[in-house]
Order: structure tokens, then C-alpha cells, then sequence
RNA sequence: GGCGGCAUCGCCAAGUGGACUAAGGCCACGGUUUGCAAAACCGUUAUCCUGGGUUCGAAUCCCAGUGCCGCCUCCA
């Protein structure tokens, strides 16, 4: 068996070798924390969770960097606009730095919520200013970078593999309409290594060139370098940031050490919303935090992983209805089978079901192997959730190692690796206290039709052996109500 | 305008030229089970946008057409 990816630099499947064997340096471009994170992001880094998954469930040791931009990010991508953090800090009236923090905290919050594992090193971009500038200098030091009124720009026509990831051609971005033509730059599709802050630009660090803040696409280069080499594994990141973005690394950071930067390019696609992009402009964004006001987050995480991670995602509620009733038949069962090893006494010593397990979980691996196809590995969870069902319906007796071999199938590759089976199932999702109330109500209306039917024998009987565990009625003459009580 | 992607059952969605008379989920219908339900199980529903071509063989490759969508503004 071996691991495919997709590359987007050679636009082919490939299998996959780290540059050192057995270690996989992965670096995901992460979120830009000026808002909170929506469903967009959800996708992308449920995606890059998986993988990072199952690349260490394969056995790789593997380091993952997603970065944290708070600074340099600008609202036009071409080096024009204003800085999209100090932007809606002025908004909100905070300190840069304060909303950088309210939203990192929104995003971390969230993605725990989806049960993306943490990745190991997440490195912001204005707490590495000194490795930024020390990377302008050595590109403008090997003349691949011009100083220009106190900012630096990328000389592009000095890289000639400018556009390989992207297929872009030079000639044809020079032309293009949407670029404003900046003086500062020789040449219209050069972008900003550094750029000069203008008086009332607070955000601001001093440098060789003036007092200025760095570049958006410089911060990848720089902190993926200082952590995982100069050559990576894997890049990770979404589809719309192939360009500029990620053309603009691989300029910055081959120039710089002239070396390969990344072996493996992976781009996971966007999410629409009921057939239509989702755009902050459109007012159709949907954040996470009002998404699982509806719907439990692992509903949505396993509503993403039904989709393959290259194929754009539309969101509706038909959608994550279907989605939710799937997994809640998947729950059913390894709740089910929890419950059967509750009482299942621990008398024999091999596993009938074993031969079986194998077979789905080679099917499993084979899905997952060739390019993280999460559709297909779900595919097989359903199949063989089909046979435990079966299995645990009939009178046949099943051994404890038998159901423990099952229960260890569900964790290891629908737990570990999807991340959509937990380890205890909440048998509610709804709180304790809410279906302590949905039953009190239920209760008093039968023992009202009771009262209502003279039955007082019966209601008498609900009311003294409700007051035995510590709560008791209150008969009105229009309601009941009811109240725990010490006993 | 430039670059790229997609079109598979009512809906969502896999599909690595031959085990595809096409996985899985949702919905619907029929059945088993049940005191009745629920849950569960079984069964029923597609020749893969259209037209050509390559091949012994194509959903899978090529060409043309049609229709959607994305990136090049905001945005993962």
C-alpha cells in the first residue's frame, strides 16, 4: 500500500516519500485573525487534520506548522489597501494586539470544537519580524529584491519559475485590470517583501529600510524555514491562495536558498453556500459559531469528511440534515456495541470477527491511501457498521474479544484518524437538564390525564415515588409544576 | 479577458480503462421484526450532460459542444 497525494505543482497524483525517511514536515497556512473563523475554514483545516492524521497513523513522525497571521494581510492583494487586522482594530476600537488575541482564542475554540488535533507549532507573523527582515535582506543582498521609497518589493523577472505553481504567465498578469499600477514597483506583478508604514500605521517595527511591517507572503517563508527547513514536505493550504500567494513563497524562498521549497503542494477547495460562494460581500458567510448552534460540531466535521477534500463543498441545511442522521446511525451502532461489552462476560480468547475487520480495514486504508479519499474510507465504516448491526441483532452469542475487536476498529480508524467516532458517545447530545425538564413534562401530562380520568390510584402512585428520589409535584388547579428537593 | 475545475440514481457523494448490470449516506416505497412504535435488517430505484473518437474493452483517455462553478476583488 502507498500513500498518493495529489500535487498541485505537477497536477498529478504522486506517491508519497518524505525527503527523510520517516519524518514528514507539513506546513499549513493558517487563518488571518481578524474575525471569526466560518465554515470555509472548517473545511480547510478539518482536511489538513485528517492528513496530518493519518500520516502519523501510518507511522511517520510528523511536525505541523500552521502559522497565525496578524499582520501584513492586506485587503487587496496587490500590495494596495489597508491592513485587514488594524482595520477592524480601529473598527472595534481595540489594540491590534487585543483583537488579534479575541479571535485566535475564536479560532482555537472552534477547531477543538470540530476535534482538529492543535498543530504543533502555530508561530505568528509579528512575533517573527526579525527572521522577515532578515530573509528581505538576504533577497535583496542576492538582487532578487529592490528598495523603493522604504518599502522592498520581489523583483519577479529576476525568477523565471514565476507562475509554475499557479500556470500563470507574467506577460498576461502585467495587463491585468485589477492591478493598480504602484510607481514604487519596476514592474506590476512584483509583490511587497516589506512595506513602509505611513504615519498613523500603528502597526510598525523598525528596520533597515525605515519603520515599516512586513509583507503578507513573507511570513510563510520565513517561519516555515525557521521550523521545518528549507524545504517542505508538504504545503498545505486552500485553493484561492495558489495566487498570488503560494507563487509568491515559492519565489521568495527558492531565491533565498536556492533549494526546492516544498515537494508537495495541497490545495483543498471552497465551500459554497446553497450553490453560491460564500464572500464576505455576498453576506452569506456563515460562521462556525452559528453553525453549531444548529448543528452538533462533529455533524459538520463528518459532514465535510463526505466530501472529498479537492471537490468544493456546498452547505445547506438539506445537506447536514442527511449528514447528521448518517452519523447518528453511526453513533447508534458503536453505542450499541458499547453497551453489549457492558454485560458481556470476558470467557473466550479468539475473535470470530477478526478475519472480517481485516478485510474492512484494508478497504479502509486503501481509501485513505490514495489521496485521502474520506469519502470512501466513510463508505466502509457504513459497511461494516451493516454487520455489527446484524451481528449484535441476532441470538447468536458473541464473545467479549469479539466486540472489543470491533470497538478498537471504530477508534482506530473512525476515532483516531477521522476524528468523527469519540471515544465515550454521548448518549444525549442535548444537556442533562434539558431532557430532565422534556421528561418531567411528559410525566405530568400522562399523570394529568390520569388525574383527569379519576385514576388517582396510579398518579398517586408518580407522585410518592417521584417525592422517594427528591422531587416533588405541585398539583394547581390549572398546572403542575415540579422541584427538586433535599431529601 | 487569462488560468483552473466540475457535470454519476429524487438529493448528497465515491469511483485508480477490465471483479461497474457504478460504493456509501439521506429520502421514498415494499417486506422482516415489534402489542403498536422506534431502532435494526432485507429488497426496489442510474449505463454515468450531449455528440464524435482512441481501445479487444471507457463513468474513467482524446476532441467538440452545452451547462455550472472557482481563482485572478473581499474570502480558508
Amino acid at each position: 500500500m502507498t500513500l498518493k497525494f495529489y500535487n498541485s505543482l505537477t497536477k498529478k497524483k504522486e506517491a508519497f516519500t518524505p525527503l527523510h525517511e520517516g519524518i514528514v514536515n507539513i506546513y499549513v497556512c493558517g487563518p488571518t485573525v481578524y474575525d471569526h473563523p466560518h465554515i470555509g475554514h472548517a473545511k480547510s483545516y478539518v482536511s489538513f487534520d485528517v492528513i496530518v492524521r493519518y500520516l502519523r497513523y501510518v507511522g511517520y513522525k510528523v511536525r505541523y506548522v500552521q502559522n497565525i497571521t496578524d499582520v501584513g494581510h492586506l485587503t487587496d492583494n496587490a500590495d494596495a489597501g489597508e491592513d485587514k487586522i488594524l482595520k477592524r482594530a480601529q473598527r472595534e476600537r481595540l489594540a491590534p494586539a487585543e483583537l488579534v488575541e479575541i479571535y485566535t482564542r475564536s479560532y482555537f475554540e472552534d477547531m477543538d470544537a470540530l476535534n482538529n488535533l492543535r498543530p504543533d507549532i502555530s508561530p505568528r507573523a509579528t512575533a517573527h519580524i526579525p527572521e522577515q527582515i532578515e530573509l528581505v535582506e538576504k533577497l535583496l543582498k542576492k538582487g532578487y529584491a529592490y528598495e523603493s521609497n522604504g518599502s522592498v518589493y520581489f523583483d519577479v523577472q529576476k525568477f523565471s519559475e514565476y507562475g509554475k505553481l499557479s500556470g500563470r504567465k507574467q506577460e498576461e498578469l502585467e495587463a491585468g485590470a485589477r492591478i493598480e499600477i504602484n510607481p514604487e514597483k519596476r514592474n506590476p506583478s512584483d509583490f511587497a517583501l516589506w512595506k513602509k508604514a505611513e504615519p498613523d500605521h500603528i502597526m510598525r517595527w523598525k528596520s533597515p529600510w525605515g519603520e515599516g511591517f512586513p509583507g503578507w507572503h513573507l511570513e510563510c517563508s520565513a517561519m516555515s524555514m525557521k521550523y521545518l527547513g528549507k524545504t517542505l514536505d508538504i504545503h498545505g493550504g486552500g485553493l484561492e491562495n495558489i495566487f498570488p500567494h503560494h507563487e509568491c513563497e515559492i519565489a521568495q524562498s527558492e531565491t533565498a536558498n536556492k533549494l526546492p521549497f516544498v515537494r508537495y503542494w495541497i490545495h483543498n477547495n471552497m465551500v459554497t453556500v446553497n450553490g453560491q460562494k460564500m464572500g464576505k460581500s455576498l453576506g452569506n458567510f456563515i460562521t462556525l459559531k452559528d453553525a453549531f448552534k444548529k448543528y452538533h460540531p462533529l455533524t459538520i466535521r463528518f459532514f465535510i469528511l463526505c466530501t472529498h477534500y479537492r471537490s468544493p463543498l456546498d452547505f445547506s441545511n438539506e445537506a447536514l440534515d442527511a449528514a447528521d442522521k448518517g452519523l447518528e446511525r453511526l453513533h447508534n451502532t458503536i453505542k450499541h456495541l458499547r453497551e453489549r461489552m457492558e454485560y458481556t462476560k470476558d470467557d473466550s480468547t479468539s475473535s470470530s470477527i477478526h478475519e472480517k475487520l481485516e478485510y474492512y480495514k484494508k478497504k479502509f486504508l486503501e481509501a485513505m491511501d490514495e489521496d485521502i479519499n474520506t469519502p470512501g474510507a466513510i463508505a466502509v465504516l457504513f459497511d461494516l457498521s451493516k454487520e455489527v448491526n446484524t451481528l449484535l441483532d441476532s441470538d447468536k452469542e458473541i464473545n467479549k474479544k469479539c466486540l472489543e475487536d470491533i470497538d478498537t476498529f471504530y477508534k482506530q480508524l473512525g476515532g483516531n484518524i477521522l476524528g468523527i467516532i469519540p471515544d465515550t458517545l454521548q448518549s444525549e447530545q442535548k444537556s442533562e437538564a434539558e431532557t430532565l425538564k422534556n421528561i418531567m413534562d411528559v410525566l405530568i401530562g400522562t399523570r394529568n390525564e390520569l388525574r383527569k380520568a379519576k385514576q388517582w390510584q396510579l398518579s398517586d402512585f408518580i407522585r410518592n415515588k417521584l417525592l422517594e428520589i427528591g422531587i416533588a409535584l405541585d398539583d394547581k388547579p390549572d398546572s403542575t409544576t415540579w422541584k427538586k428537593i433535599k431529601k
